[in-house]
DNA sequence: CTGTTAGCGCCTTCAT
DNA sequence: ATGAAGGCGCTAACAG
């Protein structure tokens, strides 16, 4: 590997008109020619490892996720990896499996700026702060109590209402939602929402094991073949919408004549179904590009405030409610 | 930070012994205890740059991918990661948007100590040496032609004339695949597997535009409005099986009634499908497991020749074939 | 705008 | 088993 030494050697200038030279500092014309000539001939790249010494800086951020297999966080962690990569930043991908403080930890230990978390257990503030240092956090999708830090997530509870106000609209006063743990935050906002606006009725949450197309469609099949089979149906994530509508499908009963169906995230889903399903959709993009820009912001030295950013999620119209018998 | 200074200045120990300590060799037990002792005190964490720029490791893998929202190169790379951090190290994920050499450029530049991407397009074997330096390179899930390097795919040609013989075995001599393009290394193969054996009678490839669900329903329901409506039908991955199962289920026709049907991939589909889908899926836990392996090995100092190592699919049988009309 | 110099924190001979 | 010393490649004063 050729160094800034090589690159004097070529050209005989000081290893500081080099030095700025690679961080953008004015550099005569001449030399400037000089150096790139050489390193090209060189096929020069600045070692890493000697400039994050002196700098202290990395130009990675840490992303701690539950799992990497989760599709709707991998989808944002895209446009997170898109929006930072275009300035240069990369990322450096943990699962996390529940332990935060101790991936926080491993991320610190291999020189990360910042780090993006999704997180799933509850922390202690304490102890997160120490292991944090000064190393930024954002938490992604979800919220942990008593925690102080940056915090992209959609407003859950409006999404919940928003479906519940659906189905009532069309006079449902018997709902069910389909929701995933009680122990995810997420499912609890969308449940609580869903509760507190479709409350007027007789609202059911079916609670199922986990967030899987499986999970969704064993509750389903079974609230399906019970004696008071749901007539109005909301899901509460694509997983659980997927495993829904197999279930249905595969119990012979049409949307929205037999049941009327509200899904989540399932846009693409929602155009090619017949009928078109009526979707809660979260704006995967603008989740993206918030969390990258407020990562960014904290990586060139803000120190403002906390902030707290709630999006709010999109209303996609279907076919697939109609009034109760 | 603390550093070994900070320990020294404790324990009155010598920074070469410390370092020894941190780097498991020999130390005596009551210096061991001091040293713990103190850096337990003050958070200490090693540095990873001043390390790096000693031992040029980084313990950290580069990942390429064509796009980071693919679910089965992330499920693949959820095991690879798991596999890796065990050892320690972890995994830096780059989206290479078709662009191999400068994706492997710019993971170098971050000191990636190895590389492993899915590789798109086409590459010039000699630009690709010349980036790579001496820097582990292992491809997984397709090949690149005239590129020798470290290869964990599976048997494609296989895995399509294995969905070609299920449907002939039921006596199906007009079969249908649907497969994504052919700009795909994987879909060529499958496809070419699936046309060899299934040759004796009438095949027709359904190309689609790409890999998603949407693309997957448009062909099908296309090619199911059509006047010859396929009778016997391969999805040649996940997205497309998918998408052809919603097109099936919308158009009212029933498996495997009016068409026999293989998918690909959804296993988990397969059991809550009715009838239960025929599938052929993928080992994704060896790929990950494989590759990680290999990559470990190369990281380790193994220097044998290049290994292509080729893993079969698995066929899971079930009732969505029948003998045809 | 250029050159000289002094480390960043760690690992690694080499003696002891 | 321990200690002293040098240097990995780069950046950041500082002086010119």
């Amino acid at each position: 590997m050729p160094t800034y030494k090589d690159i004097q050697r070529l050209t005989g200038l000081s290893l500081s008109t080099i030095s700025k030279y690679f961080n953008d500092l004015p550099v005569r014309e001449a030399n400037r020619l000089a150096i790139e000539e050489a390193s090209a001939a060189l096929g020069f790249r600045r070692n890493a490892f000697a400039r994050g010494l002196r700098t202290k800086r990395s130009r990675v951020v840490g992303i701690l996720l539950p799992e990497l297999d989760n599709a709707f966080h991998m989808s944002i962690i895209a446009g997170v990896e898109s929006a930072l990569w275009k300035e240069g930043v990369g990322i450096l991908v943990r699962a996390a499996h529940d332990d935060l403080v101790t991936g926080i930890g491993s991320l610190r230990e291999q020189m990360v700026d910042g780090i993006i978390a999704v997180p799933t257990n509850a922390v202690d503030p304490e102890t997160l702060t120490t292991v944090l240092g000064d190393v930024p956090l954002v938490l992604l999708d979800r919220r942990i109590d008593g925690v102080v830090a940056d915090t992209v997530t959609i407003d859950n509870e409006a999404a919940g209402a928003r479906a519940a106000e659906c189905l009532s609209a069309f006079g449902h006063r018997s709902v069910v939602a389909l929701v995933g743990p009680d122990s995810v935050w997420t499912m609890r906002g969308r449940a609580r929402g869903f509760v507190d606006t479709g409350g007027h009725g007789d609202v059911t949450i079916l609670t199922t094991t986990n967030l899987t197309v499986a999970a969704g469609h064993l509750a389903m099949a079974q609230a399906l073949a019970s004696r008071r089979r749901p007539t109005a149906l909301f899901c509460a994530n694509y997983e659980l919408t997927l495993g829904a509508l197999l279930a249905i499908t595969n119990a012979g009963l049409s949307i929205p004549e037999d049941i009327s169906f509200v899904g989540f995230d399932g846009e693409e889903l929602a155009e090619i179904t017949k009928p078109r399903l009526w979707m809660i959709v979260q704006p995967i993009e603008d989740l993206a590009a918030r969390t990258a820009e407020l990562m960014l912001a904290r990586l060139a030295g803000d120190t403002s405030p906390a902030r707290k950013v709630v999006l709010p999620t999109r209303l996609v119209p279907g076919d697939s409610i109609s009034p109760p018998a």
